[in-house]
DNA sequence: CATAAGGGTTCCCACCGTGGGAAGGTCAAG
DNA sequence: CTTGACCTTCCCACGGTGGGAACCCTTATG
């Protein structure tokens, strides 16, 4: 099976694949002597698993836990558990950030009129000295997390 | 002002203030002979502005626009308003994808019994022929949002 | 058999926003 | 004058992903 139809089959492209192989997320596939990779069906299953960890929002790094977890049979299923678990924090905590974010601008948005007079409470809380913003919905000081960034495919 | 002073009083990185210049976010700073950059109040002020936005969220292209808009004192508070609502419709999106992965996620570990026997709902499905992981809480089908990276100072 | 189309291969570049660090210049205080 | 804290520019890294160039391989068709 060459690379493309692995893409196909698998959900993850061409160049994904590549880029999981040369991190050593998955292993290095076969060559053929023509140099083509070549896929069976254990590393398209592989690829699958990968792709939908990772649109459960799990990072590279997660997921090679989780093949590792999963290749080993007789792990005890509360180190995955485990694993999820945190992750589902990790996600809480970045919906609850998100969650802040738009209380925030929600309730800007609200005290501005939006017509067509210039005056603007949005402009002008951004703009105002001293306090933090986010002090506006009494949110949890520290915004910023590591970056998020889901699957873009 | 140096640089390191503006930093500390708008609470963005020296880094991240030659950044922003670089980019033209920001105007190129004045210099002294020593080629030091130096800075003066507003020039504070605007880079105070732009740390809240990004703690909302707003991409630097979005700031670059409020940026604009607060500069034009005639502009219509519509523009802000309208520029702030579709900001949210954004956020709210990002929200419901990582609500999908929670969900997903924990009735996956709910059917996990998580104690020293190897089988494991979580992984067999991750590494299930055919369908989709977001199936199981029938989730909108696409979770690839255009990335969202909040900040992490 | 020759050629074209559609794969594959490697390699580099870009994005976004941020941090780290090296190599060198400046400034203020001791 | 020396020390240490600061500044300057420049390059590199991250996570993931896409774009594209330059080149090789395979397969179908005339």
């Amino acid at each position: 099976m060459n690379i493309g139809q692995a893409a196909q089959a698998s959900g993850v492209s061409a160049k994904m694949i590549r880029y999981y192989e040369e991190i050593g997320l998955v292993p290095k596939a076969a060559r053929r002597e023509s140099g083509y990779r070549d896929y069976e069906e254990a590393d398209i299953h592989r690829l699958r698993f990968i792709r939908r960890a990772r649109d459960l929002g799990f990072t590279v790094d997660q997921i090679g836990e989780l093949l590792g977890l999963w290749a080993d049979r007789s792990r005890a299923s509360s180190n995955v558990k485990t694993l999820a678990l945190s992750h589902v924090e990790e996600l809480r905590r970045k919906k609850a950030e998100i969650e802040g974010m738009i209380a925030t601008l929600e309730s800007l948005a609200q005290s501005c009129h939006g017509d067509d007079r210039p005056d603007c409470p949005i402009l002008e809380e951004l703009g105002a000295a001293g306090h933090d913003v986010s002090g506006l919905q009494a949110q949890p000081r520290r915004f910023g997390a590591p970056g998020f960034s889901p699957r873009r495919g």
